[in-house]
RNA sequence: CGGGGAGUGGCGCAGCCAGGUAGCGCACCUGCUUUGGGAGCAGGGGGUCGGGAGUUCAAAUCUCCCCUCCCCGACCA
């Protein structure tokens, strides 16, 4: 189909890695002539890359078509109406790029489309039978983040597919969620990015459903844990402990608590080596004291979206830290923030380093969430809620009544999984996809209604779903490169062969030019190495760079009959005779 | 916003501590030789050293202020 000829392309590869750049993805695919930076956490496409960016595009594309979703297309530049009204033009914040026109109106840069996509099926949309309604778009979004890194994975301007669907009822929703999930399945697995689907939290936007698609890669900036023996996987945010089994300091036959003397133990670690050093409190079974025996309370304020604060205690094991990543995903929409000295001196019941049950619990103005390792009947070593002093065989359900549970503390590698009890491993990856049930938020903002079967109105029920389409491209490539380069499966490469003239030889010229004219007729894109001032050293190392999968290479074997085929990803050689080669090339990028 | 590192031809770097008017490799241009794994020789073009102020006879180098980039953290539908 086409012939990218190297001695013309707008291209040039390095010899180094780039300075500014870290992670695989990013040197490759500045050193390979992909991209280049234009400004912090924006990038230019290069022909060869803007072909892969366009390849990932069309592949999304074709899978959202299949599953019967629509391709609209919004602007980038968007009023600030629809934002005020969803009160996201505040809370976006800084994430937000803003500008004005001539006469001082305000616009922004999209970061994402809900707002825009709900005003346009309200203006479609007039009954339930022009429902259920799914259409997507290919967008450049913008987001002034705070910190842009890693070229492509996380940049400031960035291409993204994002779909909406609307329906009448939460069946439908459901339904349309899942054709989502099965398209996002069928478009990872085409574009050759391995991925994991994590349950993820929905946050304040309602609705049931949330799950991300992560590639699994050590430059990956969201944390989840998968299971290796049942396949349970879940962002750390939204990952569930196991039920606790009863275990050794099952509190069923302890003594009665008593508070003791215990000067300077502020911290868990000296707790502990205090309740070691002490022979008189030494446990009834005869083993040392640890962190995981000590139950230690948090407390934060918690704002309340009516603007009120209120301090909440969370109960965990001495040797658990709170993940506030957590906590802020269960609590939302309220916010939390940890505790301040003004705080605590309004709270003059609350001894910083000695924070025991004994003040807290709704009854006495502190709500009292625990642990669900804190679980009825085990037993504990907490703080007496005075300076130097502790509770010991503090009982949970005899001693101890909690307001309720809540699962928020650090998730670490070995935990047991919810759904089956193996270890669990923790791994990082990147979110390639993100399909939630957004639910009626939107719609109601908007007064997105419709009639539906009975006459009544009924407000619609939103999906929202993402592909990451430019961080596509930098997952690929960092997930398949090795240290020669790229290394582009078939359906994204930039061209179906890379065919290199190793030799100015008349003979090979000719030959190399032929077979580009021939696989170019069999509907094949040829980028054609037919530079005659570079060597073949040369040639090969930026075929390698470059990444296509199949190169070709017309050079000194010509004069044997042969043309050698290489496989770029296996490493496989092979050497083909000069009237076969044409027809092993063209079966060999059938797609 | 906190911590760390770094800004010197297109790219990668040295020079800075002990101030003296900019150097190396790659790339680029010309010629000859070479041609299957980033060729050789010869010749050549290109930077005023992130910006500003200051000290000094003299500043890439010393002092002060500012800006930018990278990494970690905070933050991030």
């Amino acid at each position: 189909m086409t012939i990218l000829r190297m001695s013309t392309l707008f291209h040039r590869t390095l010899r180094d890695d780039p300075n500014d750049a870290e992670v695989a993805s990013h040197r490759l695919l500045v050193r390979s002539g992909y991209i280049r930076r234009a400004a912090p956490g924006i990038y230019t496409w290069l022909p060869l890359g803007w072909r892969v960016l366009r390849n990932v595009e069309r592949i999304v594309r074709e899978e959202m078509e299949r599953a019967g979703f629509q391709e609209v297309h919004f602007p980038a530049l968007l009023p600030r109406e629809p934002y005020e009204a969803t009160g996201r033009w505040a809370d976006y914040g800084d994430n937000l790029f803003r500008l004005q026109d001539r006469r001082g109106a305000d616009y922004l840069l999209g970061p994402t489309h809900e707002e825009m996509f709900t005003l346009l099926v309200k203006d479609i949309v007039t009954s339930y039978k022009d429902l259920p309604v799914s259409i997507f778009q290919i967008q450049t979004k913008y987001r002034d983040e705070a910190r842009p890194r890693a070229g492509l994975l996380r940049g400031r301007e960035f291409v993204m597919k994002d779909s909406y669907s609307f329906d009448i009822d939460d069946d439908g929703l459901t339904r349309s969620y899942e054709a989502h999930r099965a398209a996002y399945i069928r478009t990872f697995e085409r574009l050759g990015l391995p991925f994991v689907v994590v349950a993820a939290t929905s946050g304040a936007m309602g609705g049931s459903a949330s799950e991300e698609f992560l590639t699994p890669m050590s430059a990956g900036e969201d944390t989840f844990v998968r299971c290796p023996s049942c396949g349970y996987a879940a962002n750390t945010e939204a990952a569930t402990s196991a039920a606790p089994h009863a275990d050794a300091h099952s509190g069923a036959e302890h003594p009665p608590s008593q508070v003791v003397n215990t000067p300077d133990t502020a911290t868990i670690a000296a707790l502990v080596e205090l309740l070691n050093e002490r022979d008189d409190l030494a446990r009834a079974d005869g083993r040392a004291w640890t962190a995981a025996h000590t139950l230690k309370n948090v407390v934060v304020s918690v704002r309340r979206t009516d603007g009120s604060f209120e301090p909440l205690a969370i109960g965990l094991p001495g040797d658990r830290e709170l993940d506030l990543h957590r906590l802020a995903a269960q609590m939302e929409p309220a916010e939390v923030a940890t505790f301040t000295d003004a705080d605590f001196t309004r709270h003059p019941e609350l001894v910083k380093g000695y924070i025991g049950p004994g003040a807290l619990g709704s009854e006495r103005g502190v709500r009292y969430l625990v642990d669900p390792r804190v679980a009825a009947g085990t037993a504990w070593v907490s703080g007496a809620d005075a300076e130097g002093r502790h509770a010991i065989d503090l009982v949970i359900g005899r001693d101890v009544h909690p307001d309720g549970t809540i699962d928020v503390a650090e998730v670490r590698a070995g935990d047991p999984c919810p759904a089956c009890g193996h270890g669990l491993d923790i791994e990082r990856g990147v979110e390639m996809g993100h399909i939630f049930q957004l639910g009626r938020k939107y719609a109601e903002a908007f007064d997105l209604k419709v009639p539906g079967p009975d006459g009544k109105l009924a407000t619609l029920t939103m999906g929202s779903y993402g592909i990451g389409v430019s961080r596509a491209v930098a997952a690929i490539a960092e997930t398949t490169s090795d240290d020669m380069g790229l290394r582009w499966p078939p359906e994204v490469a930039p061209a179906d062969v890379h065919l290199v003239a190793a030799g100015k030889d008349a003979a090979i010229v000719e030959f190399a030019e032929q077979l580009a004219a021939d696989l170019a007729a069999k509907g094949r894109t040829v980028l054609f190495d037919d530079r005659t001032d570079a060597s073949a050293g040369v040639k090969f190392r930026d075929a390698e760079l470059v990444g296509v999968p199949l190169i070709v290479i017309v050079g000194r074997g010509l004069a044997d009959g042969v043309v050698e085929v290489r496989d770029r990803r296996s490493g496989d050689r092979l050497d083909f005779a000069t009237d076969d080669v044409l027809a092993q090339i063209i079966a060999a990028t059938r797609r």
